[in-house]
DNA sequence: ACCCAGGGTCATA
DNA sequence: TATGACCATGGG
């Protein structure tokens, strides 16, 4: 391989993460994520929930519904302040009030979520992260869950459960253990789907920093008995 | 009084 | 490229 930097360590068996998956689902159950009624509101929650507990996201989702101001041409419309003012229970208020806009007028600019659809979905992540404060689990929340789209969503808690597992280092960068996933199970949408909150619940649960996760139950069915640091 | 949360950007070396 | 500072509310 010519180039270092774009090696693939990352390569999971294809058992080993269904095998995670149904013990994760026997533990707690369907998630049925994201937990949205609209596109719009899967879009706006997932830059809400940037380093935010879910409760304070509702809060602030709650702030919007309150105003009837749950659609794209009304949030564009809103001056900063006000916007902000309604954000405010989910933190970040003014950084998460100017990331929203800016997301929400790319969404305008590509013509709608109608217009969205029918790009390709590398273009469609492109145009995602190229939004000031659209990071890439921001973008693949939205790639996986509002547009239906084969991509696997990172986050602390799956970076943190992978690592572990033994499965992976903890400091990969985020696209290798993306596609890590995605190449050992490509195009598995609803699997990724589901499996992508059952981390979450996971995580809300037992899966903290610390303790390391001691007598988890996930771990110890894997082999493991809570020794793992990290 | 801590630690943590379903991240991301920017300045600096 | 790789750290560190910063953003901010609310629950355990």
């Amino acid at each position: 391989m010519a180039d270092e930097s774009s090696a693939q360590a990352f390569l999971p068996p294809r058992w080993l993460l269904t095998d995670l998956h149904d013990r994760l689902l026997d533990a707690y159950g369907p998630q049925r994520w994201w937990p949205a009624d609209t596109r719009l509101e899967i879009i706006v929650g997932a830059v809400l929930t940037q380093n935010t507990a879910w409760g304070n996201v509702e809060r602030a989702l709650n702030n919007i519904r309150r105003e009837k101001a749950l659609s794209l041409s009304r949030l564009l419309q809103l001056p900063h302040e006000a916007l902000a003012g309604l954000l405010r229970p989910a933190g970040y208020f003014n950084v998460k009030a100017r990331r929203l806009i800016n997301l929400l007028t790319a969404v305008r600019r590509c013509g709608g979520l109608r217009a969205m659809d029918a790009m390709e979905t590398v273009e469609l992540r492109a145009r995602l992260l190229a939004v000031n404060g659209v990071g890439p689990e921001t973008a693949d929340d939205i790639l996986l869950y509002a547009f239906e789209r084969p991509v696997f969503v990172i986050d602390a808690y799956t970076r943190r459960l992978f690592a572990r597992l033994g499965l992976a280092s903890g400091d990969e960068a985020y696209d290798e253990l993306r596609i890590g996933v995605e190449t050992a199970l490509p195009g598995e949408v609803g699997w990724y789907q589901e499996f992508h909150a059952l981390v979450v619940a996971h995580g809300k649960q037992r899966c903290r920093p610390k303790p390391a996760c001691p007598g988890c139950p996930i771990l110890a069915a894997c082999g493991f008995q809570g020794a793992v640091s990290g």
